[in-house]
DNA sequence: TTTAATTCGGATAATTTTATCCTATTTTAT
DNA sequence: ATAAAATAGGATAAAATTATCCGAATTAAA
């Protein structure tokens, strides 16, 4: 469904949320190791999030990866995808169409919209504060 | 959201259910210039399908792809994505955990199972006849 | 039985995605 | 200032996906 470049960046992000609740900044090399995924791809998808404003990084010694915390809540999984598969796989034709739409449906259209849609709204309305916190509470994992 | 060789394999086996419910067998020629894909791309995809029981082959000269008539309403797109694609796209876990279920679930794992779910009844659901008979209403379209 | 029209399958190439390595740059503490 | 601890980013490699080419095998018709 998503990239793998896509799944370590979801998973980075709420594991950096995590962190950021505590005032903590995280490392590529603690995140990868949490998230179970390759250091420096890792990090390369870490730039990526950077440059999309979707986390932010502080250079130096004592540096690290971060999110502001009063905005964990405002970063939904929508921005994190948009970011690194961008948005066909919500937005797009389910049969790779590019001229498919209302108009001139490809046979799967009006069924994959469906699909789509649910998928859209799920990115569109899930926020990283929510994943965080089901972390925290030990319903969710992270891993393993 | 599915593979270039599954998008071109859906493709295909729409345009040729529609053939043969004229009883017409079609090329990998044929079928590469009606979906706008490869043609030796494509033809490596109807091996696969045939190879799954998908469609059949009949080899040698006035030979080509065809499905059983009687048959068509019984292939579902379930059937094309998992020869091509495999299961794991409406059954895996969206953040790639192998061990995320509902005992030790993910972060993301109940509201991506809705949406997963939507794909899977959405792919079982729906056959190739259905998808043929509304091209052959002019309701869709497999290219342009 | 020969020929022509086909699918089948192996080899190879191109492109994209995933992954690694190394150096440069930035920043804080000493 | 200098050293140490970080991220940034370029170069490269490995693996997977997408794509092409060509000869072998199969089959029906002439």
């Amino acid at each position: 469904m998503f990239s793998k470049a896509c799944e370590y960046g979801i998973r980075a992000s709420i594991f950096i949320a995590l962190n950021s609740f505590e005032g903590r900044r995280v490392s590529p090399k603690e995140i990868a190791a949490e998230i179970d995924s390759p250091q420096a791809f890792t990090a390369k998808i870490l730039q990526a999030l950077v440059r999309h404003n979707v986390i932010q990084s502080v250079k130096g010694a004592y540096g690290g990866f971060e999110i502001d915390k009063n905005r964990i809540k405002d970063i939904k999984l929508s921005d994190i995808v948009d970011a690194i598969d961008g948005d066909n796989i919500y937005k797009g034709c389910g049969l790779g169409l590019k001229a498919c739409d209302e108009d001139r449906p490809c046979p799967m259209h009006d069924k994959f919209k469906v699909v789509r849609e649910e998928l859209k709204t799920m990115l569109e309305s899930t926020n990283l504060e929510d994943l965080a916190l089901d972390i925290k509470e030990g319903d969710t994992f992270l891993r393993r």
